[in-house]
This record gives structure tokens, sequence and C-alpha cells, in this order.
DNA sequence: TTGAAAGCGCTAACAT
DNA sequence: ATGTTAGCGCTTTCAA
């Protein structure tokens, strides 16, 4: 494989000017910058951007640290993060840690030995020895979906309680008093402690005693949501609305209520979180949050650069906001 | 920050000593060892692997090119390969070539100039010196998804054509007759060519005439696919029928009959490609084409370890296959 | 089992 | 505008 040296020679400079024309940096008259390029084109060099990092200490490769591909949120974050920092020649590397925290400070660990520019992280909870690791770093890092209240750097997001009250009080509104919630366990989602909290904000400022027997529990699963809901519609004194944690669950309520022959919203209501592609669609439409996960990751990539091109800007937290889109599920 | 030579020298020996500990390569002592592993840990090393790339001419990092995030197929595929290559302490780097092959072929250089091990495709057509780059690069590449009937190197994948001709010959077999097919336009999706091929295979095969009304296109979304079914009910002589080339199309079909108060499947059947989540669940369930993604991923992953294990396999194709799920709506 | 010396291919810093 | 020198922090090769 030919080198910089090889290309410096056949185009008669020195190797640091093939560097300069390399790196597009320094000053390199219009001649020799062609002589060069002309040199590389033949030699069919391919720099070694490797060397050039260990020498310059930068990779140009940020880092994410993932639960894993499946999320809507997870991929349209990443969408939006790969959009914006691909044009600035940076190259996402991904972990994956789908389990315990601990898993998540292995991996950062080899994320720094690997030199990463900078880190997100799509998970707010961390050890403290990961934080730790990460400030002794002072790379940029943010975190981004659920807004962290103490972020380790920067965070972009949004409040995942607020909007499952919202979406609570829009129901409350629309009449409903027995509401049920179906949501993943806790464990396997961390958002759904959040979303339930803002569930039971929105029952309490209405005055509304919340009935532990109408949580309810589901995998994101559609035939275990349709469970959920038999379940939850067998009791005494039966929900007459629920709000799943999650569009997927309650599409799955949805097409349960299809076979059963249950009317929505007349029957039960039915509403969602994420405004995924089918909840417009669905028949009936459904009643859910829409958070506007590419430009989240836009945003947390255009922060990222920022920090990275030196700046460190007043606003190391951004709230993306929500919003609650009425539909005719409910 | 610390370097190997400051732990060497606070274990006590020299810097290739405590280099055979970090890598847990060549002979070391016990006691040696546990010394080295005390300083380390004394000083809070991180090695940086940046350096020892160069040094070793390889980076353990797998590159791969996709199309974006949003596809099932990718989410999967990548979920499966990150758990068979971290397990092994490789890091997956992603490049995003949406657009045109021109700007994958500048991805690919970017990847080899970062010295990737090796490189995953999710995409089979290349330009001519695309494919030299690769040739001459010499590191493993796997093309994955549908299989590559002239692979660069390896390819893992399945027949998107047998898959169709699979399924439409199911819908033949039921008594349809007039099968309408809709899928994402080629430009968009290379596999709704192949898909079409295998359609056309099917009806030809039962002596059925292809009718041009009945291909329509339809962009991945659940409205553009009730419209497309919409435009197909409106012919004079309408389908009994429709292969939808996406189960993502085939529930926007779907929802569509619901509202139109059309029968699925006595007034039209549906049927769809990819066996998503809600195609067993929907109502009615969707007969469609399943296909193990994840697996697909993990012998991707599993064929590139074995290459860069140095073992040069002979089957360099890999065909997972694919199965017909006859479900309620055919 | 341990070590000394010589790079890996590039860029930073300082000339000229 | 161009060049010289000296590393970046590790691993390889060879020797003891």
């Amino acid at each position: 494989m030919p080198r910089l040296a090889d290309v410096a020679h056949r185009a008669g400079v020195a190797k640091i000017t093939a560097s300069r024309v390399l790196r597009q940096a320094g000053p390199v008259a219009a001649e020799t910058r062609a002589r060069v390029e002309q040199a590389m084109r033949d030699l069919g060099y391919i720099p070694n951007i490797v060397a050039s990092n260990l020498s310059s200490n930068r990779t140009r490769i940020i880092a994410a640290i993932t639960p894993g591909f499946a999320s809507p949120l997870i991929r349209d974050l990443f969408q939006g993060l790969s959009d914006v920092v691909h044009a600035q020649g940076y190259h996402l590397l991904f972990g994956v840690a789908d389990h315990s925290v601990g898993e998540e400070e292995a991996l950062v660990r080899a994320i720094l030995a690997r030199r990463a520019d900078a880190l997100v992280l799509s998970r707010t909870r961390h050890t403290a020895s990961t934080r730790q690791i990460l400030r002794n770093a002072a790379i940029p890092v943010v975190e981004v979906g659920q807004l962290a209240s103490q972020p380790i750097d920067m965070t972009v997001g949004f409040s995942n309680r607020a909007a499952a009250r919202a979406i609570v009080q829009h129901m409350i509104d629309r009449g409903y008093r027995r509401i049920a919630m179906m949501s993943e366990h806790q464990e396997e989602n961390p958002r759904s402690i959040v979303r339930r909290q803002g569930y039971a904000d929105a029952l309490a400022a209405a005055g509304l005693t919340p009935d532990p027997a109408l949580l309810i529990e589901s995998s994101t699963d559609l035939g275990a949501a349709a469970q959920a809901l038999r379940a939850l519609r067998r009791q005494k004194r039966a929900p007459d609305a629920v709000f799943c944690g999650d569009d997927l669950l309650a599409l799955g309520a949805l097409f349960e209520c299809q076979r059963q022959g249950w009317h929505v919203p007349r029957d039960i209501a039915v509403a969602g979180f994420g405004d995924l592609e089918y909840a417009a669609q669905a028949c009936p439409s459904i009643t859910t949050i829409h958070v506007d996960r590419i430009s989240m990751g836009r945003s947390a990539g255009e922060m990222l650069l920022l920090a990275l091109g030196g700046a460190r800007p007043g606003r190391r937290s951004l709230d993306i906001g929500f919003s609650l889109i009425p539909r005719a599920s409910t």
C-alpha cells in the first residue's frame, strides 16, 4: 500500500506538503497541490487515518451507546445524528449495552480506549464510576431521549412524564374516568417509570383516585398487549379507557378490540405514545404523543459538533418538547 | 493520561511486558501479571487503542454501509451482527449511504482509510470501481440481505424473487386470479425489482396473463398504500387480491379495507412481506414471508469472524431461505 | 519468562 | 510556500 511518503516522492515534495494537501490545511501553491493530487491518483493512495489519529490525537469518531436498534426512538435518533455528523466527516461507532449498567461501563471504557472524540448515550442512568470516567475523559457527552435531570455534560430530549401527563389529561377532558395504563416492565424500559408518574400526576390533578388494578404490564409485543387488554376488560369494574405506554401496545390493543367487536372509543378508548407510522392510519386512528425523534438526533449531533469545534455553548440542556395528537381512538 | 510506559515503570517491568499483560498474549509469570494489573488499576490506565491499531495494523473495527436505519431488515440484521462481533471485541462503525452508488464509493474509501478490518454491505449493487477498490484492499466483505449473485467476497441472504414467487403462488393456489402487486418505487428500494420478477414468475407458471394495470407503486407509507389500494379497487376489473411488497404497505391496505368496510379476504385478499411484529396480530392476520433477519446478521458476523481468524471457508455464499406464513388475510 | 530497539504512517512545532 | 525534526503510544522482531 502506498504511503504518504510515496506520494510526496512522486510529486517531488516533502511529506508534510503532501500531508497539507491531504488535509486541505495550511498554505499550498495551486500548482503544487495539483501535482500532489495527481500523484495520489496515480498511486491509488488511500490515507491511513489510524496514523493520522495517533498523531493528531483526534479520531473523528463519535461513539454511541444504545440498548439495541429495535426501538423507533433509537432508529430515528441515529438517522438524524448520522446525517449531521457524516456531513462533517465524523463516523458513528456503535456499542450495544442491552442489559446491565455494568455492561455500559465496560463499553464506555472500550470506547475511551478507542479515543472517540465524543459520546452519545441513549440512556440516562449510569453508575457513579461511569460518570466519573467520563468526566475525567473530558470529551463531549450528550445524553439523549429522556431529558437528563443531572446531565454528565449535555442533554437533548423531552419529558416523558409531562407527555404522559398531557395525554392522560386529554383523556380525562374527554370524559373518561376509569383510565387504565398498560406499559412495559420497568426493568425492560426505564421510561415506563416516568410515564407512570405522568399518568399518576394527571389523575391526581383531576382528583381521581388511582386504582392499582388498572395498572398492567405487558412486554412490547402485540400479542401480550392483546392479552393485557383482555385481562383489564375482565375486571368487575372495567376501564373505559387505556393509555398504552407505547404505540405498539396501543396497536395490539386496537387489534384485540377489532377481534372482540369492542368499539373504540365507545366501548373503550385507546391512546398510545410515539406517533409511529401506523398511528395516524389505523382504524380508528390512534391518539398519541408525537416527538420529533429525527430532529432530536440532529440536535444532539449539532451540540456535539459545536463542542468539538471548541465552543462550549451556554445551553447544556435542550428540551425539544412533544405534542399531543388527539385522534379518533379517544 | 497515563501511558503504558507509566504502567510498566510503576510495576517495575519493561513496556513490552505490560503490553503482554494488556493483550493477554505471550508468556507472563502470574506474579508479574498481578503486579502489572495492579499498576493499571492504580493509575486508572485506559489503553490507547489507536496506537495499538497503528502498530499492529488491525483495528478490530467492522464497518457497515447501510441505506439508513429505518428498515426492519437493517435493524434486526445489525442487532444480530453486533451481538456476534461485540463478543469478540469488535466494534461496528456505520456509514450511511442513502442515495447514490457514488456516495457508497466515497464511503468505502473513507472506511478503508480508517483501516476497518472487515466490511458489511447491505446492498448488492456497486460501481465497478467500488468492487475494484475492495478487491485490492483484500479485507473480508460480506454482502447481506438480497443474496448477491456475484459476491465481491462473501454473501448471506435469501432470494427475494423466490420468496415473492412463493407467496403469489400461494394466492393462486387459494383461488385468486386477478392478483395485484403494490410495491415501492424501484429507485427507492431495489428489492422491488426482484420481488416483481417473482410475482411475474408465479403468474407465468400458472398461465395467468399479467395485467400492467395491476402493478401499482406506493411509497413506504400507510397513507400512500391506502390510496394505492383505492386506485386499484376503482378499476373496471378490480383485483381480488393484492400482494404488497412490504408488510407496512399491507397494513396500510388492511386499514383502508377496514375503513371502507371491505372484507378481507372475501372482498380482497392481502399479503405482505417481512413478517413484521404486527402481521401475526392484525385483524385479520396477514399472510406474509418470514425471514430470520437476526440470524442473517449473526451469520454475516460469523463468516466475517471466521475470515478474520484466517480461515477462508469454502462457503462464500449462504442462503438462509425464507418461509411462507399463510394467515387469515388470504 | 523478560527485555531493547526499531518502527507503524502520519502530523505538530518550529524552522527556512 | 515549503521543509526538517521529533514524536504520537503502542507492538513487532529479535535477543537474552
